[in-house]
DNA sequence: TACATGCGTCTCTTGTAAGAGACAATTTTG
DNA sequence: CAAAATTGTCTCTTACAAGAGACGCATGTA
């Protein structure tokens, strides 16, 4: 996707909204929601996304009618409607490798115990885009459409593999640099990572995100060269190299049957 | 689509539709795109939605922006964006009655090897909502999403079950009760169909959206009394009475289990 | 009984976004 | 190769939507 029209000269915090547009007000909602993850009173959305009352009622009424958004059964709460779904659901119609990638993460969780997650890049971030939790005990799972930084992620380095330093450098942010448990990445030992991964063509990352878990992951392509989404598993850290290796093996199979092209 | 605020005196055809809300634009190209069901130019998007050129390129760049469309692959088409599936995705999962009514329906077409599926109102329609193809040779699946008058079906017999006459009238146009072969129902005929529906727990119609099928339709209650969706087979409209009988039996025992409080 | 807090609706003003239209650059058609 | 149609961008005007705030009606709580 061309982010062309934003040159991006400093996103400054304008304090004062002043008149903000509907439609994009409209777009917080939703974003707010998808955060909250669940319905939420107008009063209270409105707080939440910085608008005026009267404004938030106008815009969730035009949402309600439309569908988009719907009442919660109890009472005065608001969440996502049908049409929404209806639309996602259109999405996925409209897109095979989602709808493949679907069945194939359902299947490798299935086949292998361990959780697994199909990503892709959603406005600059990764995002788990459908994920099937493993048999074991503790599972990690991360909510499906839930954003993380990139350098958090093996994903994360094979979607940006191709793409060249100044393109990478305007994707990851500083604080996207920071672990959560606040170690922090060097930008040159991300890039040399991406470019490794880009040559190998899988992933390993071992206790990025958590202290317990490492990340295998293999890039899926849409053309020659275009990473248009990873697979990857979530298993223990004390995972064998041998078992490693082979869930690797699998994976690249698996993704290589997704790929189109590649 | 009715524009709620205004007191709609008569709503007559405004052939000029001056200056339209961005909102109300945007909501009309999600339907329109839900209509074509496949990506479309910019300008053919203008026209097919009857918006400005300036205006339409204004609001898809917002919306792509958002990730509420995208651009799709080869050039210079949109249609909808990842963001919808990960909001479509949020409703899912918050709505426990349409995650179990799903399975409930892959179930149901895999062991009675009939095209199932899962019906709801959305904005006064028939809307189907999920549905899993039979193995019959000839299957007559509609689209996910499809919206189809309420008297042409079975399901909507049930749907308005519990609405009193004047809720009825006004969710049934004119139009909703001249049939696809022309035949035109009664709209008494149809309010007598409701009343008995809800009655008996269960509703069947023959050759009423085409010549070769029948519809074996139960309700599924999200309150004791308050039909909230239905399940329906589709089944060939020779079907015998025993094996009718077979699968209303069971189409009710599965939505005993998916509804609450029933 | 007063007092505070939250909800839903309404009114009025003004800042601004919708839209008309011009433009250059392609692409299509004949 | 010219004529016709499309595409993406830009400018400027004014009709109108965003927003401030008041209001009445419920709750909750001291």
């Amino acid at each position: 996707m061309q982010d062309g029209n934003a040159p991006a000269i400093s996103a400054d915090e304008k304090t004062t909204a002043s008149r903000e547009k509907g439609l994009n007000r409209v777009l917080e909602i939703l974003e707010f929601l998808h955060t909250t993850q669940r319905a939420i009173g107008i009063g209270d959305l409105a707080k939440g996304v910085n608008a005026p009352r009267s404004t938030t009622y106008t815009l969730v009424r035009s949402l309600v009618d439309a569908g988009l958004l719907e009442m919660a059964g109890d009472g005065n709460r608001v969440y996502f409607g049908k049409k929404l779904y209806l639309y996602g659901m259109d999405y996925v119609r409209g897109n095979d490798l989602l709808r493949r990638g679907r069945q194939e993460v359902d299947h490798l969780s299935r086949e292998t115990g361990e959780t697994s997650e199909l990503c892709m890049l959603q406005s600059g971030r990764y995002t788990i885009v459908h994920s099937s939790p493993g048999t074991r005990p503790f599972r990690i799972s991360s909510a499906t459409g839930l954003q993380i930084p990139l350098p958090w992620t093996a994903s994360g380095r094979l979607l940006l593999a191709g793409l060249d330093r100044a393109a990478i450098e305007a994707m990851v942010s500083d604080d996207d640099l920071v672990l959560p448990d606040g170690r922090k990445l060097r930008l040159d030992d991300f890039i040399a990572d991406i470019a490794k991964a880009g040559v190998t063509g899988y992933c390993v990352t071992s206790g990025l995100v958590d202290a317990y878990t490492k990340c295998l992951a293999v890039p899926v392509f849409s053309a020659p060269g275009k990473v248009e989404a990873t697979m990857c598993l979530v298993v223990p850290i004390d995972t064998s190299e041998e078992r490693t290796a082979d869930l690797i093996g699998l994976l690249r199979g698996r993704a290589a049957g997704l790929s189109i092209g590649g």
